[in-house]
DNA sequence: CAAAATTAATTTGCGTACAATTTAATTTTG
DNA sequence: CAAAATTAAATTGTACGCAAATTAATTTTG
């Protein structure tokens, strides 16, 4: 049924690869990150996509439930609970914004701001596993915003 | 509160930018990837780690579901719904083996073997759109890949 | 200025992810 | 060889991630 050569079946197997796949080094790269990641925050009852909303608010505290979403790449739809959590969690405060009360303005609480200290040790020890120098983390930081870039750029093509 | 420079207090929103950290690039760079693939993936109603199944199969037919589990790094509590929802899009069939009852063996079936050559379209696509040579792309994928690595064989430490 | 359009969040529904438990089959070992 | 241990899938429960629908507030515009 495959005997005779079709006009690209000269290339399949060795493309179709999963470690030749650029796609799926970024999918298991960013699980095992996830992974990594996963015992340091337990402690703090934290998922690893809590601990980025955090990240963002240690930069910038009391932004919107939109701007968060534009800092990470996730909508209302995933953000929504997820602040919730963190609210429950005692990290994060949520208040409609008196000015635009369609806004709600999200603010670390005490507990959430003490918690960017302890961050550093988390940091560190991840730094430390991906065994990546500085320059080296700095390199493929790049690519990837690079190919993160160009792939949604493209999107709106579809 | 923060007026005294504690000992780390010195590198703080420089190290825990966004932007800075490798960890959130890959994570981007991973949902980039995802967005980029459900445009071409929805016309053959597939999801994008459906599609990784379908590429673990296309190279090696017939393996059970720990074995497509270890390529693809999912454990069963995901894979079996999944297995699930492609069998039921036609894609796939499961069989128990007749020599060792615990295992579930997945093979194509024609309809799923057909989408093999499709699949170079997709492919195609993405390249396209990821803007990447092929050289470049090689050496992202193998930096990640060393990442990875390393991220989950300093996991059994904690 | 009131009706229509837009906007921000929330909610709903589906599909991953993954830990932990359960079920059933196969090995190990006493 | 039977009880105990191990193994492979499936199931359960929690939390993303995202599209689509909903709700409420604010702008636009007729």
């Amino acid at each position: 049924m495959t005997t005779k050569a079709a006009p690209f079946e000269a290339i399949p197997d060795e493309a179709l690869t999963l470690g030749k796949q650029l796609c799926f080094a970024v999918y298991s790269a960013a699980h095992a990150f996830t992974r990594a990641y996963k015992p340091l925050l337990d402690r703090f009852g934290l998922t690893y996509p809590q601990y980025l909303v955090l990240l963002a608010l240690w930069q910038q505290d009391g932004m919107t439930v939109k701007r968060i979403g534009e800092e990470i790449g996730l909508d209302s739809g995933t953000l929504s609970p997820l602040l919730k959590r963190l609210e429950a969690a005692g990290y994060v405060a949520r208040l409609r914004d008196p000015g635009d009360e369609r806004q709600v303005i999200v603010s670390l609480t005490d507990k959430g701001r003490e918690l960017k200290t302890e961050a550093f040790g988390i940091l560190a020890d991840i730094g430390k596993a991906s065994g990546c120098s500085l320059e080296e983390a700095g390199e493929i930081r790049e690519s990837l915003h690079q190919l993160a870039r160009r792939l949604s750029s493209s999107e709106s093509e579809n």
